[in-house]
DNA sequence: GCCGTTTTCGGCCCGACTGTTTTCAGTCG
C-alpha cells in the first residue's frame, strides 16, 4: 500500500467520522495525519516494521501509527470498518457536491435513506428535500445544478492527479531492464486541465518486436492494476482503482517519434497534419511518415524529423489543437513560448504567520534555491480567521519581519534575492477590503482575493471583484474567480468584464501555478492577453516544496500562446517589476 | 487523536456567508 492510498483511507475515515458527528478534534487528527502521510517521501509501508519511525512524523502518534500498521497489513482498520457498517462509501461522494457537508449527508441518510447521488437527485426532483429542515427550493435547485456539473466533470481527471499516476506507473515500468524512455502522450502531454485517460508510450531495447512480449508481461502484471482490460502484442490497457484507464504502448525506437506524434494529438491537429502530408505525396500514421507511392519511410524516429519533413517548425505539444499552429509553423512565426526559467519571481506565498508551514526566511531561501530574484510574502488577512489571518496590527508587525529578512539576505547573498512585503486581502461582500488603506499603503504587493464564494451568484461575485480592484492599493487580483461553485462556462462570460476593468486600472491578474489553486484556464489567459492585462504567475505556496510546483501553471501559459513578454514577473529584478505594476497612490 | 506540558490532562485556527430562519445551523476557506 502506497502513501497516497494510506492518506486517502485516513481522509475518508475523517469524512465518515464527520458524518457520524464525531469529535471534531479527532477528525482533524485524521485529516492532519492524512496530509502528513501524503507529504512523506519514503513509503510508510517499508517502515511498519519500525513503528518508531512513524512516530517521528509530526501529526502521527501512537494511535495513528497503529492505524497505519493495520492499514498496510490488512488493507483496512477497525474504525473504518465500524463506520462503514453504519454508513455507505457512496456517501463520501455526496460530500463532493457544492453545499453538501457532513451534517446534510447524515440528515439525508437518516431521514430519506439517501446514500448516493442518483437517489439524491431523485429525492430532490420529487421535492422530498423541501420537507426537511433548512432545505428550501433554492437549496434544491442549487443542488440539482451541482449534481449536473459534478457528473459532467467527474469522468475526467485533473492533470495533476493524472501526472501523479503517470509518474508512479512509469517508475514501476522503468524497473524492467531495457526500458529507456517513458513519455505520457495524449491530453496530459498537451497540458489539458483534465484528461480522460492516460496514454503512456514506452521505448528501449526491450520494446523491439522480437523481444517485446516479456516487457508486455511485466506491464500486465503491475501491482497497481485494478482491472486488466486488454493485453496485445505491444499494448496493455487497464484501469486503476479510481477508474482511470491507462493505455501503455511499447514501441521500437525507430518509430517512437511517429507514435509520440500520433498519440499526442489532438485529433484535429493530426487530421490537419495528415492532410498536409497527402498534399506532399506523403502519408502519416502512428509508425512513420512515408511516401505514398513506394512506402519509403521519410521520417519516424523523432517528432522533430516528422515536422521538418512536412516543412514545419517543431510545434510544442501545448499548441497542437489545430488553432493556427500549423500556419504559424509553416511561416516560422510560432511564438517563443514562456518556459519555467523565464519566471524570475513569485508574488504570492504564505508563511507560518498564517496558514503556511515555513518561515519567511525558509521561503526566501527556497526561492533562492529555485533561482528566483524576488518574492513577495503575502499572508492572509484577518477575514480568513481559520488561517489565523493578520489584522492591521499584526500585518504591520509582519512587514517589519519581512524587511528584516530582506536586509539579512541582501547582505548575505549580495542582493541576489529581494523579499517584498505584501498581503493577500480578502474581498468582503460589499466589495471592500478587510484591512485599512493605511496598512495596505505599507505593502509593496497587495493581492485581493475572494475567498467566501459558496453559492455566490456570479453577477454578485463579479460586482464584488470589480469594486475591490478600484482600491488604489490593490496591485494584483488573486485567483480572480471562485473555484468550486462557478462553472467554467460561466467564468468565461463574466471574467471578461473583470479582465477589461483590471486592464484599464493596471491591476495585474494572477495565474496560480498549481492546478488545485488555478482559476485562469488557457481560454481565460488568452482573453487576458487580448485585453492587454498584465499577468503574473504565482504559486500561492504554503510550503517551501510548493514553491517549486509551478510546471503545470507554465503549461497552461504555453497553451495560451504566451511568451515571456506577456508575463510581468519575468522582469529581471524586483525594481523593474514594481515599476511595471500599477503605480501606488 | 495529537501534543506539550505550569508533563498524564486540557487545549486544539474561527469569521463570513447563505438559506432558512426570527436567532441560527451548516458550509466554506
Amino acid at each position: 500500500m502506497d502513501n497516497i492510498t494510506i492518506a486517502r483511507l485516513l481522509d475518508e475515515t475523517a469524512s465518515l467520522l464527520e458524518i457520524d458527528a464525531g469529535d471534531p478534534f479527532r477528525i482533524r487528527s485524521y485529516r492532519r495525519a492524512a496530509e502528513a502521510v501524503e507529504q512523506q517521501t519514503t513509503q510508510l509501508s517499508t517502515l511498519v516494521a519500525e513503528p518508531k519511525q512513524l512516530l517521528a512524523i509530526a501529526g502521527i502518534g501512537k494511535g495513528m501509527a497503529a492505524n497505519i500498521v493495520e492499514l498496510v497489513s490488512t488493507g483496512t482498520m477497525p474504525l473504518r470498518e465500524e463506520l462503514l457498517q453504519k454508513y455507505k462509501p457512496t456517501m463520501l461522494e455526496l460530500l463532493r457536491l457544492p453545499g453538501m457537508g457532513p451534517k446534510t449527508v447524515a440528515l439525508l441518510w437518516s431521514a430519506l435513506s439517501v446514500s448516493d447521488i442518483d437517489a439524491l437527485e431523485t429525492a430532490a426532483k420529487e421535492g422530498k428535500l423541501l420537507e426537511l429542515p433548512r432545505m428550501g427550493q433554492k437549496f434544491t435547485d442549487k443542488l440539482l445544478k451541482g449534481i449536473e456539473d459534478y457528473r459532467r466533470n467527474s469522468s475526467r481527471f485533473r492533470i495533476d492527479d493524472a501526472r501523479e499516476h503517470a509518474d508512479r506507473i512509469s517508475a514501476l515500468i522503468q524497473t524492467f531492464p531495457g526500458i529507456d524512455e517513458i513519455t505520457p502522450a495524449g491530453s496530459l502531454r498537451r497540458g489539458r486541465e483534465t484528461v480522460g485517460d492516460l496514454d503512456l508510450l514506452v521505448t528501449g531495447p526491450a520494446c523491439e518486436p522480437n523481444v517485446v512480449s516479456a516487457a508486455v508481461e511485466h506491464v500486465a502484471a503491475l501491482p497497481l492494476i485494478d482491472k486488466l482490460l486488454a493485453k496485445g502484442q505491444n499494448k496493455v490497457s487497464f484501469t486503476l482503482r479510481n477508474n482511470l484507464q491507462v493505455d501503455v504502448r511499447l514501441l521500437p525506437r525507430a518509430s517512437y517519434g511517429a507514435a509520440l506524434q500520433y498519440f499526442t494529438g489532438s485529433k484535429m491537429h493530426n487530421v490537419a497534419l495528415r492532410q498536409r502530408a497527402i498534399k506532399r505525396g506523403l502519408t502519416l500514421n502512428e509508425y512513420a511518415l512515408a511516401r505514398l507511392d513506394d512506402n519509403t519511410i521519410v521520417a519516424a524516429r523523432t517528432e522533430e524529423d516528422i515536422y521538418r519533413a512536412l516543412d514545419l517548425d517543431y510545434i510544442p505539444p501545448e499548441l497542437r489543437e489545430n488553432s493556427g499552429e500549423l500556419e504559424a509553423a509553416a511561416n516560422h512565426t510560432l511564438p517563443q513560448l514562456i518556459t519555467l526559467t523565464d519566471i524570475r519571481g513569485d508574488l504570492h506565498m504564505h508563511t507560518d504567520a498564517t496558514d503556511g508551514r515555513n518561515t519567511i526566511r525558509e521561503m526566501a531561501e527556497a526561492a533562492l534555491a529555485r533561482g528566483l530574484s524576488y518574492i513577495a510574502i503575502t499572508d492572509h488577512s484577518k477575514n480568513l480567521a481559520m488561517t489565523n489571518g493578520l489584522d492591521d496590527t499584526r500585518a504591520l508587525a509582519h512587514i517589519q519581519r519581512i524587511r528584516a529578512v530582506d536586509a539579512e539576505l541582501q547582505s548575505e547573498h549580495k542582493g541576489k534575492i529581494r523579499v517584498l512585503p505584501g498581503i493577500e486581502v480578502d474581498i468582503l461582500a460589499d466589495g471592500s477590503l478587510d484591512l485599512a488603506d493605511e496598512t495596505l499603503a505599507q505593502m509593496d504587493i497587495v493581492v485581493a482575493s475572494v475567498h467566501s464564494h459558496f453559492a455566490q451568484p456570479i453577477e454578485e461575485m463579479t460586482q464584488r471583484v470589480l469594486r475591490a480592484i478600484e482600491n488604489p492599493y490593490v496591485r494584483i487580483l488573486g485567483h480572480p474567480t471562485g473555484r468550486k461553485v462557478l462553472g467554467r462556462e460561466a467564468i468565461a462570460v463574466h471574467i471578461e468584464q473583470i479582465l477589461k476593468r483590471a486592464s484599464e486600472l493596471g491591476v495585474a491578474v494572477e495565474h496560480n501555478a498549481a492546478p488545485a489553486r488555478s482559476d485562469l484556464n488557457d481560454l481565460n489567459l488568452r482573453l487576458a492577453k487580448q485585453h492587454g492585462c498584465k499577468i503574473v504567475v504565482n504559486t500561492d505556496a504554503h510550503t517551501t516544496a510548493e514553491l517549486a510546483q509551478i510546471s503545470y501553471g507554465i503549461t497552461q501559459l504555453r497553451r495560451a500562446w504566451l511568451t515571456p513578454a506577456d508575463i510581468l514577473n519575468t522582469c529581471p529584478t524586483a525594481k523593474a517589476l514594481l515599476t511595471n505594476l500599477r503605480p501606488r497612490p
